[in-house]
DNA sequence: CATGAATGAGTTTTCATTCAT
DNA sequence: CATGAATGAAAACTCATTCAT
């Protein structure tokens, strides 16, 4: 009657649709019911592929990171690598919602147990460490501004990506999101740089 | 036993309440029980002063506006505006972690019916255009950069605020909290004032 | 602030308010909260003149009986004073819908304790003694068909009322419910009595 | 421990219980947890069945329709259909004790939304439709009494039902039910019929 | 693998009732 | 008398989870 697929397949399956209903219809509705009806099987089945709620939280998170770190390639200029991660973030805000939303939500990681919090900020530290160690390098090769205070300007960085997240989501952005993806990360970029000021 | 107080009191007394809760053990812990627990009175009783707990998400809201809308003072010069709001919504990070991580989580929005987006939305569009009225007028008075644009400073500032949230409560800063308010804001009003960098 | 009565007069407008609730919306809307909120008082006022539910209920009981006994005058003929018991039964369905309804639901009897369903019984053998009386009396002067059942006309008659008030209110009554009492009644009688069929 | 049944069974099951429950012990112990031990399974396994109450209240309708319509059949003389109806509901009363006070009993109706008064009234104009369908047919046959008023005998006939229901009920027969139940329809007959009177 | 029935432990909400003020 | 706060118990659901088929 309804389609057999292997575990694997199933898995991803839960965990996609996991993904999309927190993303869409929030954390109150990530239930095993919702999960099965948007996946197309019954609730019960939910259990013969997962122990418990707890670890579908968790293939959720596996399944952010797979999704996430597909982006930033470690290829020549550390500004341009930088650029790669901060507009692929950015646009990922378009293209899929619930994911940002989803690693800057606090709400998860108290679904699952202690390693909840730890994992999800976890996820998070990784996006600042590639922040880091980009501006680091720029830093190196004098590609940044003097004076810039480089644990700061991380915290600006991923902050921005918040920031345009939910200007977006709030319809607060004063152009298509697509233009002001380049538009912010110019802004951004400018300030990080030297020598653009010639006063 | 049971102390007996004011409607008007206990209603503030469940509003802080469910934020602690909120704030501390996440949206799932927000249930009457939790919230009569914390008050220290019986769960029913809680329906004698709020209709439903949708009504309470909507106390919650407005006792975050409450508490967040004091701090900024108009006076002056607009950077020193600026900074007192960025500095005191920073500082709210460390006194009051729950409020923060209830204006940035979409998921409390989901709680209320169709409004409820809407609420949160004004929530944060306030913050926003509290900075934006600061930048403006600081670019009129010829303050910041020439190349400065607004609507991403905007987005940049308010970011930045979610993104020492998060660094903050993954524990991903270098330095104490209250050591790293004062580096971040200083960082970020360096990077949008003019005349700094004299190449 | 509220208006101050005498509990004798608090008792009566409670009853009458619990007869109107429950004739319009049903015993289910039948509650404290409810009663309260129809004489204008707060929920918890209404235990200061009745000790609990149940003595609301056997109030209503004997305001229904107080309300409904004053019709039948024992005069004259019987046949005309069933006439005019029958009549006003009929009648009261126009003007008091609740009234009928309260005691032909044999839900009301379950609400009190254990009397309740006596009370209730009673308080309707009352309506078929007195018909059975008119019948028995008319019966001896000769007025009925010899072989009428008085037994089964009891039934007739006091049956007719319910399909009377039933029809009313699911308005399966080709005519107006005046017109209709009147029709209604001339059959029962001219059924009842004798001399009619001269075949 | 548990009896497994299909959900077909178990919503029959649901709904018979309803119906016995509402019956014997009045609408206010029409409660979910009462249907639950009366059928022997948990509170909450209900609403695998029943999305909520009204819905079974819908069941409630839907089962009493089906046991009620079963009777007429239409055969013969239309004296003798009226007969068989009037005796199966008359029998009803002693059987199915919970059945006919459903009918007439205006409380369930509450139950449902705003389909509830319609649907408990189409319930009962059915049997209005039967009893008029037989009595114009016996009118056309030239069976009843020239005088008769259809509408008032259709009043009549339904109201006798009701009038003998409660009569059992408040045990006010002076017969045993069985005996009862043809004395009533006898005389009944012979006040609709022409002729028997040969005064 | 998948289903469909069942469960136990919640969750929200209602309600009769109490009692200090 | 009346109020307004509080309560315990129950009602109506919800949900993760189990298990026989």
């Amino acid at each position: 009657m309804t389609t057999r697929k292997s575990s694997e397949e199933r898995r991803r399956e839960i965990a996609d649709a996991a993904i999309k209903i927190i993303g869409e219809r929030g954390l109150r509705e990530f239930t095993a019911a919702q999960i099965a009806r948007e996946v197309g099987i019954k609730d019960g089945t939910i259990f013969r592929h997962f122990k418990n709620m707890n670890e579908i939280t968790g293939a959720v998170l596996d399944r952010v990171q797979e999704l996430l770190v597909s982006a930033p390639r470690s290829t020549g200029d550390p500004l341009e690598r930088l650029e790669s991660f901060v507009l692929s973030r950015l646009h990922s805000v378009a293209t899929q919602p619930g994911l940002q939303s989803l690693i800057f939500s606090d709400q998860i990681s108290h679904a699952l147990g202690d390693e909840g919090p730890r994992r999800v900020a976890a996820l998070r530290d990784r996006g600042r460490a590639f922040v880091r160690s980009c501006l680091c390098e720029a830093a190196e090769k004098d590609l940044l501004r003097d004076d810039l205070d480089i644990e700061s300007a991380v915290v600006l960085v991923t902050g921005m990506v918040m920031g345009f997240l939910f200007a977006a989501k709030d319809e607060a952005l004063p152009a298509p999101v697509g233009e002001m993806e380049k538009r912010v990360w110019m802004t951004l970029r400018s300030m990080l740089e030297r020598t653009q000021v010639k006063s």
